[in-house]
DNA sequence: TTACTTGTAACCTAATGGGTTACGCATGTC
DNA sequence: GACATGCGTAACCCATTAGGTTACAAGTAA
């Protein structure tokens, strides 16, 4: 379940590590590469700016890379972030166990249930 | 490389097929449950809305699941969408292989190279 | 009929992505 | 020293979107 992780890195600074930097690319470059203002991809760079799936599909034509790479990077930094910001969420309570596992055998085997599961 | 999938399925198809129906939930149970305004979930549920990380993090505790499910299921169905709309992305040429290949065996391998990887 | 559920329109606020232009700063080159 | 590059970012504009409240019409069940 570990959900006590690290602050995921950004995926602005995977573009500049492992791509900009090894591949002596400026961000300049890069932008106009991508097809988007260089305040787009600067914007990311200093995690400042987050990556969209266009922006994903992107980088990935341009870093030979699937777009998912990209976006679970967001995704999951986005995460980190929203639980450890608010935490309205945590007064969200469970439904009852008894609904969520009990009732979904029940209602699954019931001849009763029209849901067409 | 399977980039030739079918449409994934939207989120709130899953809260209501999986869920709500065979809970026999109402939606406006589950707003009120979730902490959020039915409006909020009805248009998730319709197709009509995104779930935010935020939104992850209530259905992962009132579902009993990992909050990345429902960013996965997100993340896969935006990708999608931006895959098929716009083909703008498209135009992206990708850097060279030897750039993107060669280059980054060189430099790091390159006692010249100061980036400190 | 009456009550409940639901989709959604209307209206408002706050945030965000993306673009252009421009400025100041640092660094490198002639 | 003088000039060019690269970069972060501010200022300003536009479009979209999440989320909230209120209200209405329609469907369904008691």
């Amino acid at each position: 379940m570990n959900r006590i992780k690290r602050k995921p890195t950004h995926p602005g600074k995977i573009i500049m590590e492992d791509y900009l930097k090894p591949l002596s690319i400026t961000v300049t470059e890069m932008a106009l590469s991508l097809g988007v203002s260089r305040k787009t991809l600067s914007k990311i760079i200093n995690e400042r700016g987050a990556i969209t799936p266009d922006m994903a599909l992107r980088l990935g034509r341009a870093l030979d890379t699937t777009p998912d790479l990209w976006m679970n990077l967001q995704k999951n930094y986005d995460l980190w972030q929203a639980e450890h910001m608010s935490k309205d969420w945590q007064k969200v309570k469970p439904l009852s166990p008894e609904q969520l596992h009990a009732n979904i055998q029940e209602t699954a085997n019931n001849p009763m249930n029209q849901s067409g599961l």
